[in-house]
DNA sequence: CGCAAATTTGAACGTAGTCAACAAGTGTGG
DNA sequence: CCACACTTGTTGACTACGTTCAAATTTGCG
């Protein structure tokens, strides 16, 4: 059950939802968009009034700066919700792009207006989830601001290892990167060269082990000692939400 | 009018509220807490169920990392909703403390969600401001990850600039700190020794003067363009938002 | 006034960036 | 199916930005 919609099986793992709050939640993902890997959604500055669930496979939003570098803010898997920032600006102020074959689900603000009128618990989700990703958000921020080449490599390969297994269950360790080492620089806030060398060390430390595209994590505990790293779907409270209708 | 609550200050700035959303806003604020400069409202990892407008002062919110480093995540002036990860989280992911002498109004958890079941544009002007900023930590993200120590100590002192002058409108170009050298370091991701080098480079520089504690720009757009500030409180777009009640 | 905190400056060091060359994949068209 | 082009990954040598450590000076405050 729920199982029509990517969004509402993220909300559904945080509470039961009624049948009236899972129809209402499919009307979000009636319509489908097919994305060939490094499609472009939804570019910055252009004018962006649609949202989208994230169906099927990884994306990315990043920003370019004007000296022509690029900071990756965010990946993305199926079940986000994605481009929300049209809820507050005409023009987007990030790029969405796929980093691999991926469906997303378009639908407008005012279907998104609507549902949260009428659901006010699942608007209270929805806003629950906007808090882990702005928590999620800070933990990038002090990692880029406080920890080693070697820890931001380390925490990012924690994020996506633990974001794909939310996703496929048959991951435990091993698991496909699907970034290049440019990627990982641009969202860690390091070159690709430095990349390059701390996935090395990461390697050399025993922490992890390379074959072919694929990243085995040896040492799980280890490389989140070392890396600040925070699960933040745990450690929720959510009684405070209003009742279901 | 709407001059009782803080927050309705800001939300009104955005639309016209109505009078049974400016009483239901007035009941956030009914209990005051004056802080002390310096003062703890809220430390991470301990148990955290309220929540609270920021009435008066400036505060900030930030992280330990286990190596004893600090990272500043924001500042938060008079009309922030605050300590909002009490959302959804048991223990609070981050510390809130006072910088000057601050007046916070608590409010707990179940008035959050009857606020915002009965005033459901309230519940979506909430949502507007928590993207707002969402963009503006993505903003400090870029900052960290991918410019120069100068152009993120430039980057903040107009964010701080900014800020205080919605909240002063005296204030144009010339204002005071309220920050250490050590906490301009510990937001930017530097080290308290290099600010002070690069406040002297931007005072060569001809960007800013300094007096006492005061600082005063000499060239915004410089500053704006070298240190890639944007103002994320422009170029909105809240039509979507559902009727008042 | 006197003390502690904050600021300022210099010198040496180290982490990460830059530049460059080469190797290993990846995909495409002949 | 292979050859070629192009992207990605790898490594070395050198550079530079920001840190560290230390000491002197200024500022704010009881």
């Amino acid at each position: 059950m729920g199982s029509s919609s990517c969004f509402a099986e993220i909300l559904g793992s945080l509470v039961d939802l009624t049948d009236s709050e899972h129809k209402a939640l499919d009307r979000l993902e009636e319509r489908q968009r097919v994305l060939r890997r490094g499609a472009t959604l939804q570019r910055e500055n252009e004018s962006a009034d649609e949202l989208f669930v994230l169906r099927k496979g990884v994306m990315m939003s990043s920003v370019l700066l004007d000296d022509g570098s690029r900071q990756i803010l965010r990946f993305l898997f199926p079940g986000d919700m994605i481009g929300t920032a049209s809820l507050a600006y005409r023009d987007a102020p990030e790029t969405l792009t796929a980093l691999s074959e991926a469906t997303v689900c378009p639908f407008d603000k005012s279907a998104f207006s609507e549902l949260t009128a009428a659901h006010p618990r699942v608007a209270g989700l929805i806003y629950v989830v906007s808090q882990i990703e702005r928590v999620a958000l800070t933990d990038r921020l002090a990692s880029l601001g406080r920890t080693s080449a070697k820890a931001r490599v380390g925490a990012l390969l924690l994020e996506l290892r633990n974001r794909q297994r939310t996703t496929d269950k048959s991951i435990v360790d091993e698991f496909t990167l699907g970034l290049t080492q440019e990627e990982i620089g641009d969202a860690t806030g390091l070159t690709a060269v430095h990349v390059n060398r701390m996935l090395r060390q990461l390697e050399d430390d025993g922490m992890i082990a390379r074959r072919g595209g694929k990243v085995r994590l040896l040492d799980d505990a280890g490389l989140a000692q070392a890396s600040n790293y925070v699960d933040r779907f745990e450690g929720l409270d959510l009684s405070w939400l209003p009742p279901a209708r």
